[in-house]
DNA sequence: CAACCGACCTGTTCGC
DNA sequence: TGCGAACAGGTCGGTT
């Protein structure tokens, strides 16, 4: 699950490794993985470009090329970039294949086939139009911050993961970064006092900071052209169901908001009566969960128990996949 | 504007 | 042991 931590790695790992080579031709295996879903125009669009830079903006990876194009590459929830010399050990999963001028080639991989990749030019509308400002950015200050959350009306959840208001939050690190600042996840942004507001925008900027240091979360499909990450090892909150709240000792739920699963600790997180209006659904869930004598987990209606060392045997399963992917990538 | 839904996909895990 | 349902979640487009 790629957010802003691990596609900085993808774009940094990629950009030591293809600055400066030419893409010499485009292979495409799954038509839906390009935006236009055109390989004809794609292929004559990108062959005989150099590639000049590799960034990111928001979750997706930018690579510019000579002549004023760039690639956008979005890794959704199960892509992967890997470089290796042409003619290598191959796999079903690989959607686009980008032919470089060294005997290289650049492999997008990716399971679900969520991933995408655009080619805009000269005067082609921005994709980024609509996406909201970066979180590590030098003007993305506290009063900057502060602006934002008091211009909306939402819960903080569901707002952290709006990339119109802060680009490359996802789940991860959306409850990571409620989790160190305390907040609940369906407090309303109107409702936070301004120590509130600073506290939030701290923590989201340092745990940020602080998984690009790590190269990002490897957990389920992600790693990087250069290999997985780590913060994994130092989440608090995510995917923690069950285990000891590093802060006072008390079992991380895990509730459903928005669709997405949301892990927090009811007692370091609270919610404030004001709040408890519009939260009715998953406050009952949760009620109805200690009733039945669940201590630690607590679930969307209908749905069944979620055992003790799931998310364990879920790591060390992941880990497993991700290497046999880059032995069969021959990365 | 906010909240919610289904769609897009496949592999893994869960409950029975 | 095997089977189908549930689940994982980023984003878009549509509805309430």
């Amino acid at each position: 699950m790629p957010e802003l931590p691990e596609v900085e790695t993808v774009a940094r790992d990629l950009r030591g490794l293809i600055v400066g080579a030419t893409i010499v031709d485009a292979e495409t295996r799954w038509e839906r993985t390009l935006r236009d879903a055109d390989p004809e125009a794609f292929a004559d669009g990108v062959a005989g470009r150099r590639i000049e830079a590799v960034g990111r903006r928001a979750k997706q990876v930018v690579v510019e090329l000579s002549g004023g194009a760039y690639l956008t590459i979005h890794l959704k929830m199960t892509g992967q970039l890997f470089v290796v010399p042409q003619g290598g050990p191959d796999d079903p999963y690989v959607r686009l294949v980008l032919e470089l001028d060294d005997g290289r080639e650049i492999r997008f991989r990716d399971i679900r086939k969520f991933g995408r990749v655009g080619l805009y030019g000269v005067g082609t509308a921005d994709p980024f139009a609509a996406t909201g400002p970066e979180p590590l950015a030098d003007d993305f200050t506290v009063a900057a911050f502060r602006r934002r959350l008091r211009s909306r009306k939402g819960r903080l959840k569901p707002l952290l993961l709006d990339q119109a208001f802060v680009a490359g939050v996802g789940n991860i690190y959306a409850d990571e970064a409620l989790w160190a600042a305390r907040l609940h996840p369906l407090r309303t942004a109107r409702t936070l006092r301004p120590a509130d507001e600073r506290r939030l925008w701290l923590h989201l900027r340092r745990i940020l900071t602080e998984a690009v240091i790590r190269r990002g979360s490897s957990i389920d499909d992600y790693t990087a052209p250069e290999g997985d990450g780590e913060m994994q090892e130092h989440l608090e909150a995510y995917q923690r169901t069950g285990e000891p709240c590093r802060r006072c000792g008390r079992p991380i739920r895990r509730v459903v908001v928005g669709g997405r699963a949301t892990h927090f600790c009811s007692w370091c997180q609270r919610l404030p009566a004001g709040d408890r209006a519009g939260a009715k659904a998953v406050l009952a869930t949760m009620a109805a969960a200690r009733r039945r004598g669940m201590r630690w987990t607590e679930l969307a209606a209908g749905q069944g128990s979620v055992g003790l060392n799931r998310a364990e045997r879920t790591r060390t399963a992941a880990a497993t996949r991700r290497a046999a992917a880059r032995a069969s990538v021959g990365g």
